[in-house]
DNA sequence: GCTCGAATTGGAATAATTCCAATTAGAAGG
DNA sequence: CCTTCTAATTGGAATTATTCCAATTCGAGC
């Protein structure tokens, strides 16, 4: 189905073994389903996806797995209100934008800068190790 | 067990009006313990403190209460990974500080204009109605 | 006092996630 | 290649926050 997982394969493989971790058949097709369709999917979504692959694998290992690359800084959560966590394989610095109206989750890139200048409104003594900055709302078509 | 209450009592109520809601005990109460302690309670942890004053009242109704209270501007949702949802009385703009060591969530006051400035960074066709900012980290005592 | 919709109540139901004990798989060493 | 030993996976049960629902109670307006 495909013959592009090598690459990213790799670096899960190495990233994993720094941790200290196997890449598993398992972690490998979750983080391929991640990278493929970046729609922010919840586990349960994954879990469909992966079936496809690989059918006998299990709703617990996909949770392991997916709490495996999110451990080893591959994979980002992303949490909205009460929804059901979703996975997001994009590194980079980013907001989330959430469509009122779709329920779709988008990636709003920032600039460089922006983070520092959000860290810096914390008073002395605080120190962040992550900045989450979530947007709700609607999107119009632009036309 | 205090005197506080009523200009506050008379906002909700006025607040409720508007929306065509009533005061009732239950809400009142309900607001009360939020504005009285403001430490981002979970639903139960709520439930427990209205106990003292309405040992009748119910784990749903302080769920419909904190929902109401939501849902005429009253009262903000805080939700920070899979936890519980916390409520927060607090209405100026702020970020949420998620202190991982004790758990606790502090409000962190954001100076005019940076939430424009966050919201500048959508792409056009892109109206957001609330812009959530949440930090994860560690606080050190200031010495 | 009555009426009627709104609010509250208790308990059952739901849904996402975690837990756990048992099995399987895979790397390393012989 | 066989054995060993630990890590990973599995299925199902358990947990937990929250929502749902049907029955009761409340209270404002007549």
């Amino acid at each position: 189905m495909s013959g592009l997982a090598d690459s990213n394969t790799d670096s899960l493989a190495q990233r994993l073994a720094d941790s200290g971790l196997r890449a598993t058949p398992q972690r490998e097709i979750v983080y391929d389903v991640l990278l493929h369709k970046r729609d922010h999917p919840t586990a349960d979504q994954v879990f469909t996806r992966v079936k496809e692959n690989l059918p006998g694998i299990s709703l617990a290992t996909v949770y392991n797995c997916l709490e495996t690359l999110v451990s080893c800084g591959l994979v980002r959560q992303v949490n909205l209100e009460r929804e059901p966590t979703r996975y997001c394989p994009n590194l980079r610095p980013h907001a989330h934008f959430h469509d009122e109206k779709s329920g779709a989750t988008h990636d709003i890139d920032l600039p460089p800068g922006l983070l520092d200048r959000v860290k810096s409104v914390l008073p002395l003594g605080y120190e962040a190790s992550a900045v989450e900055i979530t947007f709700r709302g609607k999107t119009k078509a632009t036309r």
